[in-house]
DNA sequence: CCACTTGGTCAATCTTGCTTTACTAAATGA
DNA sequence: TCATTTAGTAAAGCAAGATTGACCAAGTGG
């Protein structure tokens, strides 16, 4: 009997937390993005830490230590995502004008056209969950992890 | 006008994708759930690796190879996370009756203890999440993440 | 002018989560 | 019985993603 609810208790544990969920269908979209990008013979390859910089990019321009700060990293973790997104074409540091010292982080003259690039990628995923949820579903599921990042970030 | 249309799609791509969400959601619910394990000084801190491990256990015990097959690793990587859990107390290694070379991988006495505690974290993240989302919406969250995965599992 | 702070870089190192290579011991079967 | 396969282990190493510490050059304030 003990061992009976015990299994039982159990297994439902393994699925039924939303918690769980949310990790594994992450790690998986994540993996699914990343497969897709195609390698660049000579150049760095893609990887989760650079896409990771790229919304918190301004087009403007942004500084290296605000990057930093906004990703919760050292400054010189920053300087080796930015070295590879500059050998990739991405990126590109301008010296900041109003301050010798600092450096703004743009996108290269074709970054835009890469970083489109990346987009359909996703979109191309997004795509594909919209046909496995239907419309509507997809729809609740967006804005579900919208308000789920709000809460979590809100802390 | 080029330009504001190029900062508007730019803008728009940073949040429309419920790809990046799902990413998003996935890594804030790890951090949040790995930051509210205690450290046990001394023995080796739980990781998300371990944390992994746990879905494809069964409670009567499972071979090492089976586990590794069922992660899609080596043996020799499984091996160093039952080590691991081993030292902390969670897992256990017994004699497999049935053939002598193998080992069965299985809760240790006051395991189910120690995973019960796990589940609890993650059970109280559901409940923030529950509450920060309300009742339909996390219901239709975790049907729609069911749905990704199955999605994204089954190719 | 000089001390100090600040923005960024360089080099070395650490941790995580794997892998490859090499090995031991038990099972299997011609 | 003896060669081969199979289950697991041990040791070393690697790639990713960070860190710490030492440094330089440009601003800043007494």
């Amino acid at each position: 009997m003990e061992e009976r609810v015990a299994k039982e208790t159990f297994e439902a544990a393994k699925r039924a937390s939303v918690s769980q969920l949310l990790m594994k269908a992450g790690r998986l979209v994540n993996e699914r993005a990343l497969a897709r990008v195609p390698e660049a013979p000579g150049r760095p390859r893609l990887r989760p830490s650079h896409t990771a910089l790229l919304p918190h990019l301004d087009l403007e321009g942004t500084r290296l230590g605000v990057l930093a700060e906004r990703l919760g990293v050292t400054k010189q973790a920053v300087t080796q995502l930015v070295d590879d997104m500059e050998a990739m074409g991405v990126l590109e540091r301008v010296p900041d004008p109003t301050d010798g010292r600092a450096k703004l982080v743009v996108f290269a003259d074709d970054g835009p056209t890469l970083l489109m690039q990346g987009m359909r990628y996703l979109a191309e995923i997004d795509g594909e969950l919209a046909a496995a949820l239907g419309p509507r579903r997809h729809a609740a599921l967006s804005s579900a992890l919208a308000a789920v990042i709000a809460a979590l970030e809100g802390e």
